[in-house]
DNA sequence: CGGGTTATTGAGGGGCGTCAACAACCGTGG
DNA sequence: CCACGGTTGTTGACGCCCCTCAATAACCCG
C-alpha cells in the first residue's frame, strides 16, 4: 500500500470512473487523501461482513466479486474491471455484503468514507452517476439473474465465455488471452460443476467456437458462441 | 383513475414507504399532484420498454414486477407489496426497464416524474433512502440469484412458497391464504416448469409440510419448508 | 524431478423438462 | 339449473441433461 504519485486529474480512467463529475476542487482533496494500492492475483481486497472503511476505484486489472452462496458454496456476481467500483454495497451496520478477490493483478486507488461521502453531498454530477450506476447494476444483475435462471448449462457456459472476454476486455477480438480463471471459478459463475464446464469447452472447441488450453482463451467464433448463449 | 381523497400526511403506509423522510410540504405538494389508482388482479401497471413518466407506491396489494426473459418466456423478479416502489428503474432513455402486473386487487399512488425528481433534490432524507434502498434491493436480487443458480428445483420451490408467504404478509403465520398465482406463475419466480411446481406441491402436501388446493395455500410447517429451502 | 493442484474424460444414476392424458375449475350462455 | 368450452392443475411415462464419483492426464511450484 503506498500513496499515489499519479494526480487524479491526469488519471488515464477518470472519464470512466465513478469521479468523471468530480469538481476539480474534490478531485485535488482525494489526490492528497487516496491510497493507491496493488494486490496479486489471487489476493482478497473486501472480505464479506467486514467493516466498510471506505471505496475502491480499479484502475487495472479484474476483481471477482464473490458472496459465499448456499451450502457455503462460492458463487461469482460479476468480473469488475477497470474504472469499476467497488465496496459501494453494505447493508445498515456498514458491512460490507460482497467479496471482492483480484482475480489478475490489479490497482486500485481507495478513498475513505469521510472524503467520499462528502463528495457524493456536494457533488450532484456524482451522486446523479452512483444513482445511474445503482439503476444499471439493477438491470444487469436483474439480466443475469433470469440467464442462470432459465437457460441450461452449456448455454450458460457459452454466456460465461463472453461475459469473460468482456471483462478482458476483447470487444469481439478473436485473439487469444489468458484468463486466470480455473474451471471451478467458471462453475461458481454460473453454478455448475467444474467438470460441466471442462466438458462444455469440449465440446466448444471441437465444433471450433473456440480454443482452449490452460490459461490461454479464444473466441475462434463469436457469432455461434453467442447463438449457443442465445444472445 | 381517480385523485386521491386521503392525504399524504396521514397516510398508513407513510412511515413504511420511501417518503417517510419526506418533509411536510413536499407531501402537501405530492398531494395536490398524485393520482390514486386502482388496478384490479390481472391488470399491468408498468408495461417493459414504455417511457416512464412517474413513479408508484403501492398502498395495499401485492403487484408482481416480472421481464421477458431467455427465448420470450417471463420471468418473475419480485412480489412487490404495501410500501414497495415501482417504476424507478429505467434505462438511458428513460423507458422502463421492468414490467410490473398486479397479482392481486391493487391500490397505488401514482407520483409524476416532475415532483418526484423534486422531491429528491430537495429532501437529504428520501434521497438517502431511496440509496438505501437500492442497495438492500441489490442485496436481495443477489442472494435471490445465488440461490436460483445453486439450488435444486424441489429447493427452489420451498423457497418460492417462502417469499410467496412473505409477500402476502403471513410472517410465519400457519393460516390458510389465497394466492392468485398460478403455477406456472410460480414457476416463472424460479426458472421451473409449472409441472414441477405442482410435483413438489404434492410432495410437501405428503410430507405434512404444506396444504394446498386451488387458491388456497397454508403453510402447516415452517421449520421443515425452512429446512427444505436450506434457510 | 516429484507432489499438489487443476483439467479432462467416462460411467452411472437421478433430477427435471417435455409430452400427453385426464381431472378440476371457471365464467358464459342456453 | 345444467351444459360447455377453455383455462388451469395433477399425474405418469420417457428420455436427456447434469451432478457425483473416480481414474487419468496435464500443469505448476518448489
Amino acid at each position: 500500500m503506498e500513496k499515489q504519485t499519479m494526480s487524479c486529474i491526469t488519471c488515464s480512467i477518470r472519464h470512466c470512473s465513478i469521479l468523471k463529475n468530480c469538481r476539480h476542487e474534490f478531485l485535488e482533496l482525494i489526490d492528497q487523501t487516496k491510497y493507491y494500492m496493488k494486490f496479486t492475483k489471487g489476493h482478497q481486497l473486501i472480505r464479506e461482513g467486514s467493516a466498510a472503511d471506505g471505496v475502491f476505484v480499479i484502475t487495472s486489472g479484474v476483481v471477482k466479486t464473490h458472496v459465499k452462496g448456499y451450502r457455503k458454496r462460492p458463487f461469482i456476481l460479476h468480473l469488475a474491471t477497470t474504472g469499476g467500483l467497488l465496496g459501494y454495497q453494505r447493508n445498515e451496520q456498514k458491512k460490507h455484503q460482497v467479496s471482492a478477490t483480484a482475480a489478475e493483478d490489479t490497482h486500485v486507488c481507495f478513498i475513505e468514507n469521510k472524503e467520499f461521502d462528502l463528495i457524493l453531498q456536494k457533488n450532484v454530477g456524482v451522486r446523479e452517476d452512483l444513482t445511474r450506476e445503482f439503476n444499471k447494476e439493477l438491470s444487469k444483475i436483474h439480466m443475469r439473474t433470469v440467464r442462470l435462471a432459465q437457460m441450461s448449462v452449456r448455454e450458460k457456459v457459452a454466456d460465461a465465455v463472453l461475459l469473460i472476454s468482456h471483462a478482458y476486455g476483447m470487444n469481439n477480438s478473436t485473439k487469444p488471452f489468458t484468463v486466470n480463471l480455473s474451471r471451478e471459478d467458471i462453475g461458481d459463475l454460473i453454478g455448475c460443476t467444474k467438470e460441466q464446464v471442462s466438458k462444455n469447452f469440449s465440446d466448444f472447441k471441437s465444433e471450433k467456437v473456440i480454443t482452449a488450453s490452460g490459461k490461454q482463451l479464444q473466441i475462434v467464433n463469436y457469432k455461434k458462441l453467442k447463438e449457443i448463449a442465445g444472445v
